[in-house]
DNA sequence: GAAAGTAAGTGATTCACGTCAATGACGCTG
DNA sequence: CAGCGTCATTGACGTGAATCACTTACTTTC
């Protein structure tokens, strides 16, 4: 703790302690890697603000970059809009993980964050964060390693829509959502989802009703059960064959 | 940081002298933003090789990351490999353009970078280029700004590979194209493209026969002639026109 | 410079998914 | 808890683009 300014610890409202030293994300979030003092550290350049409302917009495509966030609890999309006005979901964002890396470095968002249900975040003011960084070398190497993954979760997202069927799309796509609640010790079999099937088809490409229909396929084939947002999984191994399973729209590329 | 070895230029093979101060495509590569001093001491760090044939391989996916590259001549393609064991081209590399930024911080590429025709490529020892960010700040910052373009441009080629007609994706692709060489002082209306028409349906996530049908159908609307790689738009306008307009398969999000 | 291999173009056919339309189920708000 | 709006589901239908099958045009090779 750098001694002397306990005023100035930037938490607001919420509880004025608990910043990522007693944060049950720790392990998920930015202070990976990090030792104690190191996220010590952190804690006081965290602030916490109200907890958005549905629909509330972390931040607007366009607006100057100020710092990036993490999700506490809640959940929320980013989009990015195309020329012609219709906009394309890139991420949701579930507690842990890190938005608006995307605008590091460009100085301005390129896509609109909104909360999907009531959500806290942590604002980590960029600035503060780029000095933080110069004096702990594994905060800068951290914020390289995570940007990377987002490349990567990108291409990995871009690989499934221009080359996966609309029941690998989804079966993927919950799968994945399956592994990210497991990583916070929630059920990796039986979860809600928490945003719109409107949502979850213009994420993968797909018209919602598309999105509603292959949910239908995999009830009846006893893959899952849905009721509304809740899934539960019935069939693990089968979802995940269907995942690797080599159909797919396109067929192309087969050199090696 | 390895020691001993510092004094050397890493210049091999082709010519010793001219690297980044003397390199005509400096405005576009590394070095924007960078002084007259601070290009010279990249001077240093750059190694060259022979050129690669068409075909030959830059990197792998799950090799460990050394350095990055810039395009000297030529061009390149990236892809991911899927579980299905489909691949999926994610970017076009022309000359200027860096290669395997998606690959720092995670310390593994987890893409493939091959040649699509003769070309040669700086290679930028990554050790050596964080040193060098140390003391230049300017460089530091480049580099976010490189990465963050590169998520960038993947977000776009998702609402493109997501959203858009065949007829759309191709044009984008084009005018796109268009204008990286028109950055460096080549036609924006006359060029040959340096990619099979197989891969480019891959990165748009078209099969090959519909991208020459699409090729077909501009060419009898007259927006362009099209004789094997040789591309020439004879009307610009319409073509962007396409880009703009809203049709689209999926429909969805119009909620603003 | 002929043979072989690979890439490109074209037509016929099929099918997955988008679109339109109508109904039913929640989840607010008062 | 009634009334309204949004979201989800389901069906019927149309279509854009994948597939399949084949021909034609380049490259590469010996």
């Amino acid at each position: 703790m750098t001694p002397g300014d306990d005023a100035y610890p930037r938490i607001r409202l919420y509880d004025i302690r608990k910043a990522c030293s007693t944060c049950s994300l720790r392990e998920l979030c930015l202070p990976v890697a990090l030792g104690r003092e190191d996220t010590e550290a952190l804690d006081h350049i965290v602030e916490r603000d109200h907890p958005l409302r549905k629909g509330d917009k972390l931040c607007r495509s366009g607006q100057p970059f100020a710092a990036i966030y993490t999700v506490l609890s809640g959940s929320l999309k980013s989009s990015t809009q195309g020329e012609n006005g219709e906009d394309q979901i890139i991420a949701f964002h579930l507690p842990g993980e890190l938005v608006g890396l995307d605008a590091i470095g460009a100085g301005r968002h390129h896509s609109t964050t909104e909360a999907l249900e009531t959500t806290s975040v942590c604002k980590i003011p960029f600035s503060r964060l780029e000095e933080l960084s110069r004096q702990i070398p594994g905060l800068q190497h951290q914020l390289l390693r995570i940007m990377s993954k987002e490349i990567f979760d990108d291409h990995e997202l871009l690989q499934v829509v221009a080359r996966r069927s609309a029941e690998q799309r989804l079966a993927i796509l919950l799968l994945n959502l399956s592994q990210r609640f497991g990583r916070r010790g929630l059920s990796r079999t039986r979860f809600r989802l928490p945003m719109s099937r409107h949502d979850l088809g213009n994420y993968l490409g797909l018209a919602p009703e598309t999105t509603s229909r292959v949910f239908r396929r995999f009830l009846t084939q006893g893959l899952l059960s849905v009721t509304g947002k809740e899934i539960e999984f019935l069939d693990l191994p089968a979802l995940q064959a269907l995942t690797e399973s080599p159909s797919a729209p396109p067929r192309s590329s087969k050199q090696g």
